[in-house]
DNA sequence: CGTATCATTGAACTACGTTCATTGCTGAGA
DNA sequence: TCTCAGCAATGAACGTAGTTCAATGATACG
């Protein structure tokens, strides 16, 4: 039975996470402000807690989102590319630098939100990077034929986490920022490079 | 002239930053209270603010000795490395993965420091990270001999990040944190591969 | 020694996230 | 339709931060 509480119940999530959502995008994690977030949603602060446990829960509500349109961005990249797996790699990766670029505050927002010490990170989160490490490894395995899942597991996670350093360092501009064509060119570099004559 | 409160002021200076150094080391950048901070120096809340700005730059004060110390420690490793510019190579990256793991909240804090926006990284913080990039385009000139500088600075940026980032997702347990075996692994992985067969 | 100057103090101020006693709706049963 | 038990919504209040500043105390120089 759909009450008519259930349903504004409901409406107010979507709200919020529309709202909260719009101003991590714009103004970033820190600027999210519960006395704000009621203001624009029209609802008292308490409001918030009915449906949210607290703000942290609001965060990982659009992280998920954000972490979705992600994987879907790199998706699609991988499915326009070319055979070659090497060049899938490198596709996918440029395509994870531009979301990043793009979106720069909400993507910052998936690795700055708190996490409670000793707390695994949520389903959503490691089933989407699930996801992103399968669009990596496939590829791996065609470049290394020989090696068994352990290896190749290992390789992914290299991988993954060698462009998001380069990214994640490349668009920190207060440490002197790369541009966007160079950071193109560090990941294609280590990827062509990685994936050359293997053995 | 050395007055009687400039040297006050030096040590309340100093104590200071040995006990924000503890606090971060213990317990993370986010235990960090100025009231904390007062009781354990013995002085009142209002003379922190005499000798540091905010917070922000006692923080940054300690976060310069522990990117000392890191560059120290990876210095050091390279001293004791072999010839084999590959090896160098290796046993930094193997370096920063120790200092990181073995200082995991301390060097936490090294990034999570807020930065106001569009304010660039101190003067310490570049020269340290210029120091540890010499260290590691030192051995990828001899590795690439036919690459020009620009080229060089592109790979030693590459090549640091993508250590930065296996280390930095390798150590992140809310996420399935690998092993230490694994991410020295990786690393190893991601270096000789790369430094394999130049042209 | 006196006193102008500057350091030191800690209560007060601001800005948060979060809670909870109160208020007011909702909807199932009479 | 009417009632009212229970639940949702409210926003003032609470706790805890960082930071400030008027009042106080020490300092150092003539």
């Amino acid at each position: 039975m759909a009450t008519k509480t259930e349903i504004r119940r409901q409406e107010l999530r979507d709200k919020l996470i529309i709202i909260a959502e719009r101003t991590i995008a714009q103004k970033g994690l820190s600027a999210l402000r519960a006395r704000d977030l009621a203001n624009e949603a029209g609802c008292a602060v308490g409001a918030i807690y009915n449906v949210f446990g607290d703000l942290t829960d609001l965060t990982l509500a659009v992280n998920a989102r954000t972490f979705h349109r992600l994987g879907a961005d790199v998706a699609e990249a991988l499915a326009d590319a070319p055979e070659d797996p090497v060049e899938q790699l490198v596709v996918m990766a440029q395509a994870y630098h531009r979301f990043a670029a793009d979106n720069h505050l909400s993507w910052r927002a998936l690795f700055d939100v708190e996490r409670a010490p000793g707390e695994a990170a949520p389903d959503w989160y490691l089933a989407e990077m699930g996801r992103l490490f399968t669009y990596i490894s496939d590829p791996l395995a065609v470049i290394f034929p020989d090696r068994d899942g352990e290896d190749l597991a290992l390789l992914t996670r290299a991988l993954f986490s060698s462009v998001h350093g380069i990214v994640l360092l490349g668009l920190d501009e207060a440490s002197a920022g790369v541009s966007t064509e160079n950071i193109d060119r560090m990941i294609a570099l280590v990827l062509r490079q990685f994936a050359r004559n293997p053995k």
